[in-house]
RNA sequence: GGUGCCAUACCCAAGUGGUAAGGGAGCGGUCUGCAAAACCGCGAUUCCCCGGUUCGAAUCCGGGUGGCACCU
């Protein structure tokens, strides 16, 4: 088993940044982390994959040259992730000499993960998983859930989510096996968390203004490049736009309800953000609807004192 | 100008005399190891407007307005 604390750490996570899809983090992390001798940690699970840079909007390689990045691009695209997997990248990013690090990101269970870190709970188990799953399917959620419930006090969102159901189901027969499972302390201990508040029409514009700009920088072509080397069960297939686009990838021009679909799970995406922000990070709101500039500034007077 | 068809929420839409289905969008929420995932909750005191018939009208009748189609 893993033990529960991993390697010494020989920097620190300063602060943590959050926001909705399209806030402005990355371009404001930069800036500040330029402004203040930062590096970054992204928090992000897809623009984490090699090969997703444009879809998942991540940091260009000259922002990359202008500031230290980690855990940006470097897990392949078909390798299989977790929350813990992620702390162990993160870990081993702690356990190296340099600046000290803002974690940014839009995946608010990394950055909680960071924060918060982990209670004991089995690593998830492939096999059985895979096993669980397939009886799920075949008998049912009320079966698998009535298991689940002679085991022990079931999670109340397993009762209708099958995610969670056979996660839960995976959890409680492990445990029943002795696997325990190591808890992960907080990488972050008491981190500030910041999250950019943009309004939703604003918000809205600008998705829509980027989906445009990703397009026109190519991906397309990153998506036909991803498909070509990446079977399509892979993880990376989960992130918004790329099975869409993968599937129209042959048509000359792509059809208007295609980008409208993208455009639509983009902003349900970036209201689920809010949501856990709002209910679990409890962040503290930089209004980031004025120009960078304002925006920069306000961040800039937020964090100030820090470290 | 004439004739016909249509008008129900932000959009699509069921309902054809008994007290407004459903889907999408949007909004809110859940989530202790797949999270850009998966899942849950919320919508019309009213059916384009005015009048009439009826115990009762989104439903029937008359008029108006708007849209579509065809004809001239």
């Amino acid at each position: 088993m893993e033990c529960a604390n991993l390697g010494n750490r020989r920097r620190r996570i300063v602060a943590l940044l959050g926001g909705a899809t399209g806030s402005g983090k990355t371009r404001l992390a930069l800036e500040i982390a330029q402004a203040k001798g930062w590096a970054i940690l992204s928090a992000d699970s897809g623009q984490s994959r090699a090969g997703l840079a444009i879809g998942t909007a991540a940091p260009s390689a000259t922002d990359m040259e202008r500031v230290e990045h980690h855990l940006v691009g470097d897990l392949a695209p078909d390798a299989e992730d977790s929350v813990a997997l992620y702390l162990d990248r993160a870990d081993r990013v702690l356990s190296n000499p340099g600046p000290d690090l803002l974690a940014v990101g839009g995946t608010n269970q990394f950055l909680q993960a960071l924060r918060d870190g982990m209670s004991a709970s089995p690593a998830p188990d492939p096999v059985l998983r895979q096993e669980l799953s397939e009886r799920l399917r075949s008998r049912g959620k009320d079966v698998l859930w009535d298991e689940l419930a002679a085991l022990g006090t079931p999670p109340h969102d397993a009762r209708t989510n099958p995610v969670r159901l056979v996660r839960a189901l995976e959890k409680a027969l492990l445990v029943r096996r002795g696997v325990q499972g190591s808890s992960r302390p907080a990488l972050a201990p008491g981190a500030p968390v910041f999250a950019l508040a943009v309004n939703r029409p604003e918000l809205h514009s600008r998705l829509e203004a980027r989906l445009a700009a990703m397009l026109a920088s190519g991906w397309r072509d990153e998506v036909r490049a991803l498909a070509e080397r990446v079977p399509d069960t892979a993880p990376c297939w989960k992130c918004i736009g790329y099975r869409a686009l993968r599937e129209s990838m042959d048509l000359p021009d792509l059809p208007e309800r295609t980008l409208r679909s993208i455009l639509e799970e983009t902003r349900q995406y970036a209201k689920r953000q809010e949501t856990w922000l709002r209910n679990r990070l409890a962040p503290r709101w930089v209004p980031a609807d004025g120009s960078p500039e304002a925006v920069l500034r306000e961040f800039a007077a937020a964090v100030e004192g820090i470290s």
